[in-house]
RNA sequence: GGGCGCGUAGCUCAGCGGUAGAGCACUACGUUGACAUCGUAGUGGUCACAGGUUCGAUCCCUGUCGCGCCCA
């Protein structure tokens, strides 16, 4: 059955896919070599209830044309597969769910809502693997990975020890004193009410105010406050004030306050430290202390200082000693009732009045209220609009409150040298190297990482608590007293809690209450027993997928896989991750396993839209690659992203490049449809080695492939997937189609070259099919079908090997001189308006040596493809000619009658005028002694036979032009 | 404020010490034995600006201007 005229892809796709699944194409070790080195990607695990996005598209794409590449190199490939569980936005999207019918988390027992993730997680996990199926990518989904596999509640289908490999590393960590638990102030999330690392905090800039507020000074003090200023800057009027005037974008947090900061040095103030003010509101009296924090340029020069509501003052607290009190729930409401903090040292009915007013109420809400009574009460200084940053959960969206709470932290600190080290000596190369500076940065700065999450879907926190042991035998069950157990199960906690309270038996118990409540009642039994109660807190997402690469080759198990595949080869993953991700799997397997994690780091940029704005879907431009497959095929969207991806440098897409290269493929199957009809693949199978062909132009396109083979596994191997991709695209449509393909029509009419001419094309073709399908893998595998008998699929083809020996330099310089005749005479006939059908004779005026013998070997196909009728030879041109120049000879049509004199004249004129500007800038050049002296020879004898031949070309458009100017 | 980039054809971008390229768009012509998802020919650029290094600078260095991004 002949070919269509066009591939369908949207038929093809999934009846190749599933050949390339039945045929197990992609299973790590397929079409390995004996013996072959292995080449290994870890996947960047998408979110299990996420749908692919452009940003998925691309990084997908640049992974699969690396493992599509290495296997068909014969490697030992691995790339393997999963999906994250994601804690937080998985938990938020079960959470929305139930929502819908006004129902929440808590309205379910932990292992109930924990049961409904899971089956969330069933239900979306194949969108994104299906997704990344139709995309192409050739992964293992046999070894398809879930960090939450083998996690306890996991229902059946989901085993797998990744939980096993988490909960191993948390306790070794712990062992190792890497890991701590500490009462610290971390960054809280009043919507999910959990706490949240650095990096999940995003800064966003918002429109707020300054607001000045009046606190009165204690003891009767005053002091005289500079009001009016010369020229420079020295005050010359002072007012006395009996109160300090702070500044603030948080006037809420003032019931926590504990403190007025001044800097040491700020002479308006510094007298002051050691007073105190007295606060509105709390009456509470509270120090003025010096910190250099207090930036005297900055507001009123006097800052306010809430411990407990802020990392700044945080610090400050710390340096000066100030007291902690906080005024806020989980949820960010005002929390001011049965708050001993909060009450020490204020009178009583000051406390009553402000819980009547602020508590259980909205942090945004008392604010207002605070403002309101600060006017009403005349304390309210004044009121400054101000642009500010405040920072919001990643996630939910909302202002995050910094807030005490005790959390587990990895002590990065100790952990990061190695992956520094890492990077430092070359062992892991990241790529562009600029981004290097960026993973020095973050690293050389690092801060505590918080991995404890109060969340319910995830890892759970292998740390069981007891009581601890006071000095007289008591139990203490205060919270910074407790008793610490940490290990991979209950039974091995309980052990360890017999050793230590010398017990026989220990229970578990849902918490401290149960755990109380189950002491009582053991003094009643004769046995003597301890009851232990599990932390409740899950770990970070990050923590664990830190442990991909490791995790998903079977880790703690001495897996072959992981003998082999480990360190993996490369990463290819989003500059927007490198922290996240990147820079903890460094630390983490370094310091786990004692080994880097992968070789090389690829970090690509971000896919924008056309005009370089970032898809969101509140702009509503985003492109969603689905759709984008569905109208153009997976190869057009995957060749567009490759073409683009120029390292370093955000993709602009546009949907017209993208169908730009839909047409692209559909010029490769038009050459294979070509090749078909002129009997190419009959008995065609695939060749082992390059044919030997006679004719120029055979031997000049195998060269050429041979040039584009070297130049696209050069270009892979330095990750340079653009280049690759344009040296694919040049070749396969500027010189395959373009000339090759009509190069070959006449040879086929000649029975002398017919023969070897299919042979050459039907190689030629196969290797774009090799070539092209790591980055277009259907149309090629479809091609790779249609066209001859095949012992393996292309997807499992050998990658070829062949270099510059195939190149035949007298065939290439042979065709170039061919092309570029042909190129002149087309374009001078067009430039004179000749009828593109019309068939012309042509006199040749003059012709060397290689002229005559390439004319001679190339004739039928010059004449085809200029439309020459006949060649004779003349002295002369005739009148009213024009004027073709080639190097080594020159050639002349005549049309006279036909063509405009005036026209040719202007033709040849403007083609001079560029001449003569080329001349003069390399007569300049080889006027000059010193670059005849100074630049390499190589340089020197280029520019003069560029000279030369230049020279030659101006005489003889100079005669023509003299010529033209006798007829008039 | 600190850091990292980027300013090349109308647009999107390659290039990078030897005198400027691609795709798209645009113009004209065209169904010649694969392809109109096409062909042929063409228009279009003091390579942001100013200095410096060099025989030679779009490319290297310095500064200026403009635009992004990341971290505070």
């Amino acid at each position: 059955m002949p070919m269509e005229k066009t591939f369908d892809a949207a038929a093809a796709e999934p009846r190749l896919a599933a050949a390339w699944e039945a045929a197990n194409a992609f299973a790590a070790g397929a079409n390995a070599k004996p013996g072959a080195e292995p080449f290994c990607i870890m996947i960047p695990p998408p979110n299990v209830t996420g749908s692919l996005h452009m940003g998925h598209a691309f990084n997908n794409t640049l992974q699969d044309i690396l493992t599509r590449w290495h296997r068909m190199r014969g490697f030992d490939t691995l790339w393997q597969p999963g999906t994250d569980h994601a804690g937080i936005a998985t938990q938020m999207v079960v959470e929305r769910e139930l929502a819908k019918s006004n129902r929440r988390r808590t309205d379910f027992s932990r292992a109930d809502f924990t049961r409904l993730v899971w089956e969330q997680k069933k239900k979306s996990r194949g969108n994104i693997i299906g997704q990344l199926k139709r995309l192409g990518a050739s992964c293992d989904w046999s070894r398809e990975a879930f960090t939450m596999s083998g996690a306890p509640g996991a229902p059946d289908g989901e085993a797998g020890n990744f939980h096993d490999a988490v909960i191993k590393v948390f306790v070794e960590m712990y062992n190792k004193g890497l890991i701590y638990r500490g009462k610290r102030l971390v960054n809280w999330d009043p919507h999910f009410e959990t706490a949240i690392s650095d990096l999940e905090v995003e800064q966003v800039e918002v429109n707020g105010n300054l607001w000045r507020l009046r606190y009165r000074l204690a003891d009767g003090v005053s002091y005289e406050h500079p009001v009016a200023f010369d020229d420079e800057g020295r005050a010359t009027d002072w007012e006395t004030r009996d109160y300090l005037v702070v500044a603030t974008t948080r006037p809420e947090t003032m019931l926590g306050d504990t403190g007025v900061a001044v800097h040491p040095d700020d002479v308006r103030y510094r007298h002051l430290i050691g007073s105190h003010v007295v606060m509105p509101v709390t009456g509470r009296r509270i120090p003025i202390v010096g910190d250099a924090y207090a930036d005297p340029d900055k507001g009123t020069g006097a800052v306010k200082i809430t411990p407990a509501h802020d990392f700044n003052d945080w610090g400050v607290g710390t340096r000066t000693g100030l007291r902690v009190i906080n005024v806020m729930d989980t949820r960010a409401a005002i929390a001011l009732r049965d708050n001993a903090d909060f009450a020490e040292g204020c009178p009583a009915d000051l406390i009553a009045a402000a819980i009547e007013r602020f508590d259980g109420r909205d942090r945004y809400e008392v604010r207002e209220a605070i403002v309101t009574l600060a006017r009403d009460d005349g304390w309210l200084d004044g009121i400054d609009a101000d642009r500010h940053m405040v920072p919001h959960g990643d996630r939910s969206k909302v202002a995050i409150e910094p807030f005490l709470t005790d959390q587990w932290f990895v002590d990065t600190a100790k952990i990061v040298g190695p992956a520094l080290d890492a990077v430092r000596d070359g062992r892991t190369q990241i790529l562009p190297e600029r981004d290097t500076k960026t993973y020095y940065h973050w690293l050389e700065n690092i801060e505590p990482w918080c991995i404890s999450r109060q969340l319910w879907w995830g890892h759970q926190i292998p740390v069981w608590y007891g009581p601890g042991v006071e000095p007289d035998g008591k139990s203490d069950y205060s919270t910074e007293g407790l008793k610490v157990f940490c290990g991979t199960t209950f039974a091995e906690v309980a052990a360890q809690a017999r050793a230590y309270y010398g017990v026989a038996s220990v229970h578990e118990k849902a918490d401290l209450s149960a755990a109380l409540e189950d002491q009582l009642e053991s003094f009643s039994h004769a046995e003597a027993s301890v009851s232990l109660w599990r932390d409740p807190d899950v770990l970070d997402t990050w923590f664990s997928s830190g442990l991909w690469p490791i995790g998903t080759l079977g880790w703690p198990e001495q897996t072959p896989e992981l003998q082999k595949y480990f360190p993996t080869s490369v990463l290819v993953t989003g500059f927007d991750i490198i922290f996240f991700w990147v820079a903890r799997m460094m630390m983490m397997q370094l310091a786990v396993v004692g080994d880097i994690p992968f070789r090389t780091v690829y970090v690509h940029a971000l896919v924008r839209d056309e005009k370089g704005k970032k898809m969101s879907k509140s702009l509503g431009n985003v492109l969603d690659p689905l759709e984008l497959i569905d109208e153009y095929g997976a190869d057009a969207v995957r060749f567009t992203l490759t073409a683009m991806a120029a390292m370093g440098r955000d993709l602009k897409l546009s949907t017209q490049r993208i169908a730009g290269y839909r047409n692209f493929g559909t010029k490769l199957w038009n050459a294979c449809r070509f090749a078909e009809m002129n009997g190419v693949w009959e008995g065609h199978a695939t060749q082992g080695a390059a044919p030997q062909p006679k004719a120029t132009v055979n031997r000049w396109i195998v060269g050429e492939t041979a040039r584009v083979r070297e130049a696209v596994d050069e270009a892979l191997a330095q990750y340079r997937f653009d280049a690759a991709a344009n040296a694919l695209y040049a070749f396969i449509w500027g010189k395959v189609c373009d000339w090759y393909v009509e190069f070959a029509k006449p040879l086929f009419d000649d029975a002398a070259t017919a023969a070897e001419t299919r042979a050459t094309m039907a190689w030629v073709l196969d290797q774009c099919m090799i070539l092209l399908h790591p980055i277009m893998p259907f149309v090629t595998e479809e091609l790779w079908g249609l066209t001859g008998r095949r012992d393996k699929l292309l997807v499992h083809a050998d990658w070829p090997a062949y270099g510059s020996d195939l190149i035949d330099p007298a065939a290439d310089r042979e065709m170039n001189w061919v092309i570029a005749l042909i190129d002149e005479i087309r374009s001078a006939r067009a430039q004179v308006h000749v009828p593109v059908g019309l068939k012309l004779d042509m006199v040749q005026l003059s012709l060397d040596e290689a002229g005559r013998a390439a004319w001679m070997r190339n004739e039928a196909l010059i004449r085809r493809l200029a439309r020459i009728e006949t060649l004779t030879e003349a002295a002369a041109a005739p009148k009213g000619a024009i004027t073709i120049a080639v190097e080594g000879g020159a050639f002349a049509i005549p049309l006279e009658g036909i063509i405009d004199i005036a026209e040719e004249k202007a033709r040849l004129a403007k083609a001079l005028d560029k001449l003569r500007k080329d001349l003069g800038g390399l007569r300049g050049r080889l006027g000059n002694p010193k670059f005849v002296a100074s630049a390499p020879e190589e340089v020197v004898d280029e520019t003069r036979t560029l000279l030369e031949q230049g020279e030659d070309e101006a005489a003889k458009i100079e005669a023509a032009l003299a010529r033209l100017a006798e007829i008039g």
